[in-house]
DNA sequence: ATAAAGTCTGTACCTAACACCAGAGAAAGC
DNA sequence: GCTTTCTCTGGTGTTAGGTACAGACTTTAT
């Protein structure tokens, strides 16, 4: 007989904290097992697969509420969740594009503070200060 | 006589919110007045400026702690506050790396994805499953 | 003179994604 | 059988940057 999953063992199989695990719990994308009258809770082994996936589409910038409706979808809805990764894509463009441009308004602050000699007058502070 | 700029009035001339302006407050990056015996509290004019520093430095991804620490060096550190700018520069480069690695991430699986005939499985969600 | 609008103070709430803790009970190791 | 380690339950705390009251008071407009 094998050691029953319990949130431990579970949290180490997903390599995730047992708080973050209760947490998903309550969120709502992972089931919790009943509580048997005595003992532990058990969880299904699938429980280590979803929790890996949760893991991953993270890393991916997806958010819990996202995870969620990914999830919701399940298998068999490849269009959808095409979809959405396509969408995400788009939002990761846009977000790539915004720092670009923070990173030039950036590079001119630098160049003109570096030519500057005066060294009781910053131009990156008169530059905020305007407008 | 001119009307007393009271919060309201700044809170209109910097275009931020009254309750944002008395956070700030709070936070310690705008001084509040002393309460007069009788009316409302009045703010120096240069307040209006320093708001404007604090949403343009915003803009510029700097977080409030670190706009606090721009104003306490204030004029004239020139050279610390390239620092800053030059650090803050630094992490918005690692920042657009790591998202066109997301970005290219999801372009793979939306690839797969499309070229994938299977209806009752996708791709991408065995990616997400599999370590 | 009265109504409407503004301000003050303090507190609570919000999002996101957890982390932590206390006290009680259960299980496992030796 | 005793000790250590788990788990359960419920609640609170965290970060960042605010927003939203309620109730009392003040000022301004008409």
């Amino acid at each position: 007989m094998s050691k029953p999953l319990t949130i431990g063992f579970l949290a180490k199989a997903a390599d995730v904290n047992i708080e973050t695990i209760r947490y998903y719990q309550r969120f709502g994308i992972i089931d919790e097992p009943p509580k048997p009258f005595e003992g532990y809770r058990v969880y299904p082994p699938e429980t280590i697969d979803r929790l890996r996936f949760i893991k991953r589409a993270k890393q991916l910038g997806f958010s819990l509420k996202e995870i969620a409706e990914l999830l919701e979808l399940g298998d068999g809805h490849c269009a959808d969740i095409r979809v959405r990764a396509e969408t995400k894509r788009a939002h990761v463009e846009k977000q790539i594009k915004d720092l670009k441009k923070l990173k030039k308004t950036l590079d001119t602050l630098i160049t003109s503070c570096q030519s500057d000699n005066d060294t009781t007058h910053c131009p990156i502070v008169d530059t905020l200060v305007q407008n």
